[in-house]
DNA sequence: CGGAAGATCCACT
DNA sequence: GTGGATCTTCCGA
């Protein structure tokens, strides 16, 4: 019994991280996001995902290579986490993912709640019985709703604070695929189809994609 | 050193 | 559908 729950929450290794950023990202559907908060566990089923592919990409944060402090950031091994702020106001959670060369990641958008729920729903601010995609249905909701900030920046993915723990796996027929939200200044890049979501999930974020 | 824009979300019309 | 919040990051002068 405790083995079996003990393999049940055992976080993927290092070496699922370090492959292609769009590899990874497929693969993170379905997979668990565990946030210890306060002493008690936070978990979200991963529903959405977007690869951002690094120095050649220009709506990564990569793009050119590891120019800046906050590109550096980037330019690590994979296996941890990278965590921004936008818009002056919201966090957005990473993977990071490949060699230390690549400066690929994987942008984590959205999420179904599975544990915590009443802890999430109240670092949410959501009073009432909230709608699907209200809780985590987005990459800022989502990090509001673990309480991810960027002091998590480059923790381990295998940590007790936060990690990631495969449980099921989607097949690709249930996988819908289409350009990143949000990134139209990016050139070519903006139509690289590097968006992944599991098709017609409730919990996914805007604009929908079928 | 100033200013523009951003991998977003929410309230309002 | 539109705009405001809010501040970090980055680029150009």
């Amino acid at each position: 019994m405790m083995l079996s729950m003990a393999k049940c929450d055992a976080a993927l290794p290092p070496a699922f991280y370090r492959r292609s950023a769009e590899v990874v990202a497929r693969e993170l559907l379905g997979c668990r996001i565990i946030r210890r908060f306060d002493g008690e566990s936070l978990s979200v089923r991963v529903v959405e995902t977007e690869a951002y592919l690094g120095a050649e990409d220009r709506a990564s944060h990569g793009w050119g290579g590891p120019r800046t402090a906050r590109s550096r950031l980037l330019y690590v091994e994979g296996g941890v986490a990278y965590v921004y702020l936008i818009y002056g106001m919201h966090h957005c959670l990473n993977v990071v993912t490949g060699a230390a060369t690549d400066g690929s990641a994987v942008l984590i958008r959205a999420g179904e709640p599975v544990a915590g729920e009443g802890t999430m729903r109240r670092l949410r601010s959501l009073t009432d019985s909230p709608k699907p995609g209200e809780i985590a249905g987005g990459p800022g909701k989502l990090c509001q709703a673990l309480a991810i900030d960027r002091g998590l920046n480059h923790c381990p993915l295998t940590s007790r604070d936060l990690r990631i723990v495969g449980d099921r796996s989607v097949s690709r027929d249930r996988i819908a695929v289409g350009p990143r939200v949000g990134v139209a200044y990016a050139g070519e890049a903006a139509l690289w189809p590097l968006r992944f979501v599991i098709r017609d999930h409730p919990h996914a974020s805007r604009p929908r994609l079928v």
